[in-house]
DNA sequence: GACCTATATGTAACTTTATAACATTGCAAG
DNA sequence: CTTGCAATGTTATAAAGTTACATATAGGTC
C-alpha cells in the first residue's frame, strides 16, 4: 500500500487543499485501496455494492444525494430501491469511509480514511462543493463544552457554510 | 423587559443548565417578550402565526418536528399545509428566535435570542432533549480553520449526539 | 462437496420532510 | 380610498428516508 503521507498529490496529502486542483484520479485509487486495507483489517466484506458506492463518491469528488448515488447503481445493474443505496452509504459511513453532510442531505467519500478524525465540513453555497477540514481542536472543544453540562459527547458534525477561495474569487 | 442576565431563573440565566430543572415558564415569557422587543427593534412583524409558532416551541421546550408544530397550528384554526409552518420556522430562524437541529430534521426555540451567540447543541440519543451550549470558541476555531484553506465561513452548524447528564446516570 | 447459518441484497410499499407555484388577504403608505 | 407589498392560504409535487419481507450468497461445519 503506497504511503499516504508520501506521494506527492496535495490533495491526497492534505485534506486542506480539497479546494485546491489536484490529481484527483490519483486520490481516487488511493482512498479506494487504503479502504480494502481497512476492510481486510477489519474482517469486514466491501461487497460489489459498497465499493462501488465508494468508488461513485471517488470519481464525483462532491457532495451526492442518496438518490443521486441510487440512480448511478440502478444504470450499473444493481437494485434500484433506496435501501440499496442507503444501506451501502450507511455501511461506508460506520466505517469512517464515507461522511453525511447533513446540511445537503448528502455524502461524501472521506479523503484520509483510516486516520483517527472529527471532520469539520466546509459547504461553498455558491458551487456546493465541500472541503474536510481537521478539527481535532474543534471536536476536543466540543467534548469539553459538553463535559461542562455532564454531557458525553458519542459523536459530532461540524458544518460550515460560506464561499470557498474560487467562488469568493470570482464574486469579487 | 426585564434585565434577562438578574432574574433569579437558572434555565434563562445560563444556557448551559438546560438540561437543569428550571422554571420554565418564567423562560417562556421572558423569551416572548425579548422576541416581541427585538422584532420592534427591526421594524418586523411578528405576526400571530408566527408568535404562536413560537409559544409553541417555548412551550414543549424540545426539538419539534415542522410537522409537529403544523399540527397544533391547524388545531389552532391556522392553515393545515406545509408551507404555513415552515415559513413561519424560517421566520424565526432567520430572526435568531429560533434553530434548526439538522440531525433531527427539527427546530427548537432560542433560549437567549438577540444576543449574539454561534450556538453549538447537545442532542441525548436517549431521551432526545436538545441543550444549546456555549460555542463562541467553537465558531471562533471554525472560522479559522475556514480561513486557513481561504474559505469565509458564513453560518455554522455545530451539534453533538451523546448521553444527557439524566440519561447517563439512569443508564449506569 | 453438501449443508446450514449469518449476512447481504432485492423489492414493494409507505412515511416523513420540504418546496414550488399561485391565489387570496390584509395592513400601511401615499 | 386605493394601491402595493408582505404575509398567509392552498394545491400539488418533489425529495429524503424507513419498514418489512423475500431472495440470494459467502463462509463455516460436518
Amino acid at each position: 500500500m503506497p504511503d499516504h503521507a508520501d506521494h506527492g498529490c496535495p490533495g491526497c496529502e492534505s485534506p486542506d487543499l480539497a479546494f485546491a486542483r489536484h490529481d484527483h484520479a490519483h486520490c481516487s485509487a488511493d482512498a479506494l485501496s487504503r479502504a480494502e486495507a481497512l476492510a481486510a483489517e477489519r474482517g469486514l466484506r466491501l461487497t460489489p455494492v459498497r465499493r462501488r458506492v465508494l468508488e461513485i463518491l471517488l470519481e464525483e469528488h462532491r457532495a451526492m444525494g442518496a438518490y443521486d448515488v441510487l440512480n448511478r447503481l440502478a444504470a450499473e445493474g444493481f437494485g434500484n430501491q433506496p435501501p440499496v443505496a442507503y444501506r451501502a452509504l450507511d455501511f461506508l459511513e460506520e466505517q469512517g469511509l464515507a461522511h453525511r453532510i447533513r446540511r445537503l442531505n448528502a455524502f461524501t467519500a472521506c479523503v484520509h480514511p483510516g486516520e483517527a478524525h472529527a471532520p469539520a465540513f466546509l459547504i461553498c453555497r455558491a458551487c456546493n462543493r465541500v472541503a474536510e477540514a481537521p478539527a481535532e481542536g474543534l471536536r476536543a472543544a466540543l467534548d469539553q463544552a459538553g463535559a461542562a453540562l455532564g454531557f458525553a459527547v458519542e459523536g459530532s458534525s461540524i458544518e460550515a457554510v460560506g464561499l470557498c477561495p474560487q467562488c469568493a474569487g470570482a464574486a469579487a
